[in-house]
DNA sequence: GTGGTCTAGACCACT
DNA sequence: GTGGTCTAGACCACA
């Protein structure tokens, strides 16, 4: 998100409160600490997060907002499910979002974008060879955000940033066995973002996500808790 | 929306302050009353809203993840402005969304949801021999919520939520000229959605978009605010 | 400080900028990033950190509290120097409050104490070993501090610690060479307390103090600047 | 304290408001106005002395650094507790610091050095006859303070100005009956040092602050506030 | 609703 | 003009 590699500022690192709690709060629910079904309640997150509940009430805004948890009106939160439509409707919407950026990507990306997707399809490549398989999903993430933002389009940043939770969310909680295999799909993306060649960056971007559905719908695991 | 057309209790008709404060919030940046640029503090918020600071915290985290305004850490809200390139960028979203919804809804529409579609054509179609352009206004989007409706796609609707305040917000402040010429287009995909023809559909939606699109960007009104 | 290793929350961790502010710019004073005698002006400080004046001003009173700068009335905050005079002055003052805590922590010490005090001694060894100079730095402060901890004097605490910020500085600006050497008088201190031997405890920190003045006197760079 | 007499400009005689607002403040916790355990608001403080809040801020950092409140974070600050671990502690570091000063007074004091503290016994004396028991109180300290100032330790100086203000508080909040006694030690050391005797003045000094703290832990008076 | 925290801007004294 | 000082106002978090 920082390619210049800068020196930020306390100022600029400072974050508030609620900001943390937001991150802290996805990240238990995309790593299924909180389970799917689970109830949350407002003092339970503040005592969890050792902090009072006006910052929490704020996160929770922020996290239904993004699909992660429904708010029952005087019920409270309660995590979002997984089941098989919601992960089909997904990766429909995802392959729409996804092919746009390719396209885009491929007509505007500079020698400069393209060493940073290369850069990163090297790191990942590295940390499949270590095992370490958190970082490589997060670097998943990272490729599919780095698309998005030499695509240029902002709005395209905004809707994917839950978008690419929710995916993430879906290989948490289902199976890691694709990781192998999606970078090499990634590789073939670049290469036609390089090229300049929008149809065939739309056409790599397709298939890769069509794939990518297709492990998630055939290696999901069934867990909706409570 | 709600079909059942059931009685609804007093319970379940209660609404939060919270949703309330959102809504208004959001009408009023979407009919220019607070304008591109403007700084909403918080103060002034609660008092033109008659509530406590706290509901008007919770509003803008969700009016933020929507993309109408912007917060910066320790400085408050401000109004997102409407350039050029995020019109473009809006309308390029929306091609996506709305020609799967499209392709979607000509797979699974029933002779009801079809019968619902056009008498909001109807409705429209009334609405403007009665130069009732507000109605007009809500009516086209009730329509293009109706279809994605009708995709089934849940993803899809919650994602377009904020895109079709944002479009609604293009054309509220740039020019509505365009809302006759719009509905034959609207029509027209009825028809393709009707007749069960995916293909057609998902054209006819590009053609909708892209004429929209053209409509937005030249007819379209400087007024970025301080 | 927190020897339980128990899991810390949001709420716990989150620090004020003000806090931040403050020990970056004892940090970039003990390290000679800004050097002795250099004129410290609010909004330099303010621009380097990417904050307000305030917040700023705030972290000054307490360098200043700490003799890390001199304020002068409407002219604003100068480095201080470290002369000859400073450095034995404070010796003689740290040769006081240490005799006291290893006397006090011998009289109290438990097990746990000297095990704790033990492991700061092999990370330490290990550290030299490695040649991280820094992580044997302040594993030194680390080693004293937790001394004067297991005293459970209060008031020594709080007086030290601005202390051994200034310790730390007389060997940054001045040499590094004593490290090994004064390690030995630790381990020898260590098993003073933990044969709960007030009166050799005493006299092991006050050989401790003394080398480490002797060193530091002779070992010392002259670099004031402007 | 000037010893130069010379006439003070106008600027020179300006004290900023923070530095009164701080003097004022520690004041008022030294006499127990503010008393221990007391909620210190800084809106409260403000009205308190007609100022804004800034300065309470920067004088609130000060007496946190001296010891004489805690602050919370989001919380706010509290008065500090003397309760006898405190006070015990107190006099632990106060007889290290006050035995070094003594000794080093006696290495150093010139005629007109051993002049000055005489004529601070004398002034001690007359109000004590004149039971100006405020002004006897305050001559304490200003006796101590000179013995340091003699021993030319800079550091003792600044690490010691914190300290008498809460000796000075111990007194104020405990017992005042032991002022007559201790001036008859106050001359014995005065003794030693213009005999430039060092030992003797280390030993008067620590039998000084023995006795001292004798009293103030037996004299005191439990007055923890909620 | 109260209170801590930070920012912006105005004042004013020394260059 | 530069820079320390203070005030006003607003965000953020707690109860």
């Amino acid at each position: 998100m920082d390619p210049t590699g800068e020196v930020r500022t306390i100022g600029a690192d400072h974050v508030a409160l609620r900001e943390q709690v937001l991150e802290e709060l996805r990240r238990r629910i995309v790593d299924g600490d909180y389970a799917q079904g689970e109830r949350l309640t407002e003092t339970r997150l503040a005592d969890d997060f050792g902090v009072s509940r006006n910052p929490v009430r704020e996160a929770l805004r922020v996290v239904e907002a993004e699909g992660f948890v429904h708010i029952l009106p005087r019920r409270g939160a309660v995590v979002a499910t997984l089941d098989e439509t919601a992960v089909r409707d997904l990766f429909a919407v995802r392959e729409q979002l996804e092919t746009l950026a390719a396209g885009l990507a491929a007509e505007r990306a500079t020698q400069k974008d393209v060493d940073r997707l290369r850069r990163l399809l090297e790191d990942a490549s590295a940390a499949t060879d270590a095992k370490d398989f958190d970082r490589v999903a997060e670097l998943n993430s990272a490729f599919h955000r780095a698309v998005i933002d030499v695509s240029g389009n902002r709005w395209l940043l905004s809707m994917s940033a839950a978008m690419y939770h929710h995916v993430h969310w879906v290989f948490r909680v289902g199976a890691a066995q694709r990781a192998p295999h999606s970078w090499e799909e990634h590789i073939r993306l670049v290469d036609t973002i390089a090229a300049g060649d929008r149809e065939a960056a739309t056409t790599a971007a397709r298939l890769h996500v069509e794939a990518a559905a297709q492990a998630a719908l055939n290696g999901r695991v069934q867990r909706p808790t409570a």
